[in-house]
DNA sequence: TTACTTAATCGTAATATTGCAATATACATA
DNA sequence: TATGTATATTGCAATATTACGATTAAGTAA
């Protein structure tokens, strides 16, 4: 018998492109460390790598590991300046990770 | 030598209740099927666990382990009818949610 | 009582994620 | 050129997640 589905990895086939999408940008989201980051990058609005370590408290390959994730989909962009790589937000995908959640999930209803 | 961390499991210590709690609910967000559930349960207000099975297209004990976890930070609401469960949004977390998205992350700044 | 329906739980296989030490890479400086 | 600085990559150990078959539990109906 042939499976369908791969044992263990989710199923994304199964669902339409703005699904898998809305659940990627909010997986980025969906670790405290990368919440961390991402609030810190709003604060002081760009930084270089080493200052994001020394905030968040991880050791420097795993904060490294947490921006390649956050680069991935698009949320922040790294600019080698030197030995250093400074850190932004992009504004495109970051309104796009708000709009998801004003428009995407639409206006709520009452519960029974 | 004594770690202050366990292998493999994400550090909620070093964190914020604020930012464990924005993560946690990401995190539910971020898989493609709770993604569909909670769009379904948004367009038909509330129904029975076996319409979900029907409507995504994974294995029941699938499906009902997905409804768990967004039952556990509060998103959805089960009421027991007969042999049946039927699902609802509950409000207030969809809210928080909501908010999240709006206020947690303030707005945004221009990129340089 | 027996059979059926519905959904949760258990058990398991496989992939994914998290975290860090060690190393590699790339640039800067003496 | 050699040393130092900053970040990425590799490799690994451990936990977490995803998915489903089999089973269980609980209500319903014959």
């Amino acid at each position: 018998m042939q499976y369908t589905y791969t044992m263990g990895a989710t199923r994304t086939d199964i669902y339409t492109a703005e699904q898998n999408r809305i659940a990627a940008i909010a997986k980025v989201i969906g670790h405290p460390a990368r919440v961390a980051i991402l609030q810190y990058l709003i604060k002081v609005d760009s930084c270089i790598c080493g200052e994001i370590v020394d905030e968040i408290g991880l050791a420097q390959p795993t904060i490294s590991q947490h921006l390649r994730e956050m680069k991935q989909i698009g949320l922040i962009r790294g600019e080698i300046d030197g030995t250093k790589v400074c850190y932004c937000i992009n504004q495109d995908v970051y309104n796009e990770m708000k709009q998801i959640f004003d428009n995407a999930f639409g206006q709520k209803i009452t519960c029974s």
